[in-house]
DNA sequence: GCTTGACCTCAAGTCGACTCGAAGTCGTAG
DNA sequence: CTACGACTTCGAGTCGACTTGAGGTCAAGC
């Protein structure tokens, strides 16, 4: 077994040796072990990175992720949960298209200013209508105190 | 001209206040004037935030929307700049729909474990040659200083 | 044996977008 | 006229995912 230095994971995996250490911190990989205070890792600490890498590319938050193995470290992926982050995105998409359409109208849109397009205004009221609605204005007045926003960022590339 | 309190646009537009007072911080918004302390608001300024809120959900940050409104207060909204958005957008599809693929296939995947799924493992791969792609892994070592992650979080709905 | 420099730990700082709490002001209903 | 409560300001706190810096350890090369 050839064992891996932080430096050489930083390398191959394309993080740096700081992120290494917090994802350790935060039970995401750990390494086989130390040699004197040196973290050596196994090869298949890579292969873990990647399985990170994916979940967070899919908006999973690192806890998140850390619940997905087991404890034995094999990868322990729950199929609902899967299904339901895959809803959750399909959502996202099709939020994601609308305003990318709208984004893309308004660049080349013909009104002398974006607020005399149609489209745009069309837009602006969908938007404006997420956010309303999300907080139930004009209806409680209030939203329930503890239902915090459940939006999640999610990165681009 | 009826002016409106802060309440009422919180109301209205589903902000919270504290969202309002923070916007007008940030340059974003501005109330016509004041009654003693209080802020009022002409009705514009729901429009003006269904215009913030549009931006945060195409992607951009506060202080990108802040530079979209000329100094007078009209949106002045750069095609080329909403042009270049709608491709970061595109981008960013592109990756989560092939992410919402990969997640629905896992959860119907009849491979006992993920590991042995091809589908999956694909998806790994390319999980993980994003993130070394973005730092330069294996071919300079070391990411130029400065050069921040430029990924910026959108949210999901 | 000594130096070097890569590694270590731990605490604190950063960033964006808010939220919260304390303490103060003020218009209006009674 | 007073009390109430909705507003005000300002500073600090929160959250997630890291990064940074100070000060310490230690294996390997000279």
């Amino acid at each position: 077994m050839k064992a891996l230095d932080i430096a050489e994971v930083a390398r191959r995996s394309g993080l740096p040796a700081s992120t290494l250490r917090y994802y350790e911190e935060q039970g995401l990989i750990a390494p086989v072990g130390r040699r004197g205070l040196r973290r050596l890792y196994g090869a298949d600490v890579l292969e873990r990175l990647a399985l990170v890498a994916l979940g967070r590319s899919a908006g999973f938050s690192l806890r998140e992720i850390a619940a997905m193995f087991a404890p034995d470290g094999r990868p322990r992926i729950d199929r609902a949960q899967l299904a339901a982050r895959a809803d959750a995105l399909d959502r996202t998409l099709r939020r994601l298209r609308a305003m990318r359409d709208g984004l893309r109208h308004a660049a080349v849109c013909p009104a002398p200013s974006h607020m005399e397009c149609p489209t745009f205004r069309r837009l602006l009221r969908v938007a404006g209508a997420v956010q309303a609605r999300r907080s139930g204005a004009a209806r409680a007045g209030r939203a329930p105190p503890g239902r915090r926003d459940a939006r999640r960022p999610i990165r681009e590339t």
